[in-house]
DNA sequence: ATAATATATTCGGAAAATTGCATATATATT
DNA sequence: AATATATATGCAATTTTCCGAATATATTAT
């Protein structure tokens, strides 16, 4: 029976709304904490607690680059259960319509200060190492 | 994030050792509570119980004949998130090995009184509906 | 009708785990 | 020193888990 404890493990770390959140957000590209904490609208010691909890079940990885810490999905078949999750969800759910929206995390999100925000708004860090380059 | 919390829900069912035995164990084919009971080695109302849960999340599905309900997955893609979990901690345990055998829960089972398992026996039931055909 | 069988459902309860939240502190980097 | 993040602590509310026991229900046999 300890094989499938081993995987009921993963499964909980999936099992919970913030956590599939944070895991379409990263869906396309690494973010650094600063950015999803932005985007979920929660504290930033909750998110740290949630993305532990995902990397402790081994679902996504880090990158350190400054004082920034950039989560990542390394293994896409993680996308791959959330879709097959969300198919199933969809399918089912089906004639009820709406919860079968595309993710919509994707809010404008000029708020954040994250580097990567601040590049794309062309601007620079107010004090970071971000000077010049 | 209501979508989250549906898919979560889902995945909540799926996150328990118990019933990602009972899934393996409709794997190839339905089989009645009698017989998932008895390979499981638990009782019959915490079966039911955990029965009912994946039952809840669309997870299974019921089929009724004579005194017996069997249980069945329905959609297969249940089948492919179970793999792809089981894919993912195979991966990742790696090099600890042993978990990543294949699903052991084929054993004889000639204790089982279902009426599958007499059929198979060469037996009829004791006091059953089966008697002449 | 009555009994037997397979299964579902319910109630209760105790232990454990989770959740959400606040707060404080540690760490590493610049 | 300032910043980004991690970690720890605590805490109340809720949920899960496992268990025992009883009862309900539907079906079939007699």
């Amino acid at each position: 029976m300890q094989a499938y404890e081993v995987q009921a493990k993963i499964i909980k770390a999936l099992a919970h709304p913030v956590r599939l959140r944070i895991l379409d957000i990263l869906r396309e590209e690494e973010q650094c904490v600063c950015h999803i904490t932005a985007i979920l609208g929660l504290r930033q010691p909750y998110v740290s607690q949630q993305l532990a909890i995902l990397r402790a079940a081994g679902l996504v990885s880090i990158r350190k680059e400054g004082l920034n810490i950039y989560y990542w999905v390394q293994d896409k078949r993680v996308f791959a259960l959330v879709d097959l999750v969300r198919d199933l969800v969809r399918d089912k759910v089906g004639e009820e319509g709406g919860i079968s929206a595309p993710p919509s995390f994707a809010a404008p999100l000029l708020a954040c200060s994250c580097p990567k925000c601040l590049a794309r708004r062309g601007e620079r860090r107010s004090n970071g190492q971000d000077h010049d380059r």
